[in-house]
DNA sequence: ACATGCAGTCAGGAAAAAACTGATTGGGGG
DNA sequence: CCCCCAATCAGTTTTTTCCTGACTGCATGT
């Protein structure tokens, strides 16, 4: 099996290489830190399987998948990831992923996963395959929740800090109305508390860019 | 060389374990997710170093460094970390690392820093070191400020989204305490106002995991 | 046309948290 | 020995949050 890698950090790179080509039948015909790049590996080598962090530069994992599955559909392509989100696990499944593999997880899944994915079968690492099967009520509600317009602006507005008389001054309204649209967001995620609010703007604002 | 590895996901630690594995003379006695349970392994095995992530639960890197530096002084610690801010290096060269290895490095770096470790020289990957020589004089108070102990546990707790009365109570003091503690803390970063805090305490990336 | 529901706007008042002021204790260094 | 800083806490005032409504448009379905 012909593999490519795809991941920003050159040592953990490096060292998922070294224990993919620990296993046999495992050729790495490529690797690289970078989506556009991930995509001409992928055309030059037509490997069977790309294992790829979702967070890469120039072009984030979830499109590089939708776009190998468009262009290359002999090569299959398997999430590899540090962060397990719903959302992401999710639209990584949907763009055409055959797998989702953690990083929290133990190696050993490491060759399961490889094996699933020879076989044609999808292998979700623990603790990932919960955000595909439904019934998980615990599971908050988070993800998968589009906010209306204005709420969506003061979450922007909590990520950065600012404090609600800022944000009613800087969308021109009263502090009240502030105050419900939080209310409403963290009616509307399952969340207590303002601190929890705005750690989670912070989170889910923070998205895609980190120095 | 007798080595441990801490780093919180297993199979970057299973990765790296291979690429130490495969140089000479490193032998990888022990690895763990954890700071606590990084202490123990040290203690029982006394290693010559100690390469961990900055971000452990229950323990962080710092104070881990720490603890070895007094308790383990014949056991050298070097950090391999995924963010490289100018004040996480500082605090953990201050601490005493002897060397600090970006995963952003590329996999040669690791053998490099290794050697040097063994030859008691310092490692400090390109694009760290920066941090070290000085001459950039940022703007803002918030880089270089080293807080005082207690100050930046709780500044790691108001990161995690911990209210004030749970950080008194998981600290054992008073919630008037905390704070004072966040008083000083605004005033030593030049920050207004306690969401500017919490958005410095969770950029600054003193959140270990989801809670 | 009418009810229903949602998004957006706001207020009043109680409760909680934060901010300000000041005070004590215990180490370390000059 | 004295001074400073870290750490601890209390009292008081100010600010923010939280809860309970309430009114307006606008779209939808009956």
């Amino acid at each position: 099996m012909r593999l490519v890698l795809a991941d920003p950090q050159p040592l953990v790179r490096a060292g998922i290489r070294r224990l993919c080509e620990a296993l046999a039948g495992i050729d790495v015909v490529g690797e690289t830190a970078d989506g556009q790049q991930l995509l001409e590996l992928v055309a030059r080598q037509s490997p069977d399987l790309v294992l790829l962090e979702l967070q890469l530069p120039t072009l984030n994992g979830i499109d590089a998948i939708q776009q190998i599955r468009r262009h290359y559909p002999a090569t299959a392509a398997m999430v590899l990831s540090a962060r397990g989100e719903s959302s992401q696990v999710r639209a990584a499944l949907k763009s055409g992923a055959v797998g989702y593999l953690s990083k929290q997880g133990e190696a050993v899944e490491l060759e399961l996963a490889l094996k699933a994915a020879a076989r044609r079968q999808i292998y979700l690492s623990p603790g990932i395959a919960h955000s595909v099967v439904g019934q998980r009520k615990s599971a908050r509600a988070e993800d998968s929740v589009t906010l209306p317009r204005r709420q969506q602006q003061v979450l922007s507005l909590i990520a950065r800090g600012k404090s609600t008389k800022e944000i009613a001054n800087l969308m021109g309204i009263s502090a009240k109305t502030v105050e419900t649209h939080r209310a409403r967001m963290m009616d509307a995620l399952g969340l207590y508390g303002t601190n929890a609010l705005m750690r989670y703007a912070i989170r889910t604002g923070l998205e895609g860019a980190e120095g």
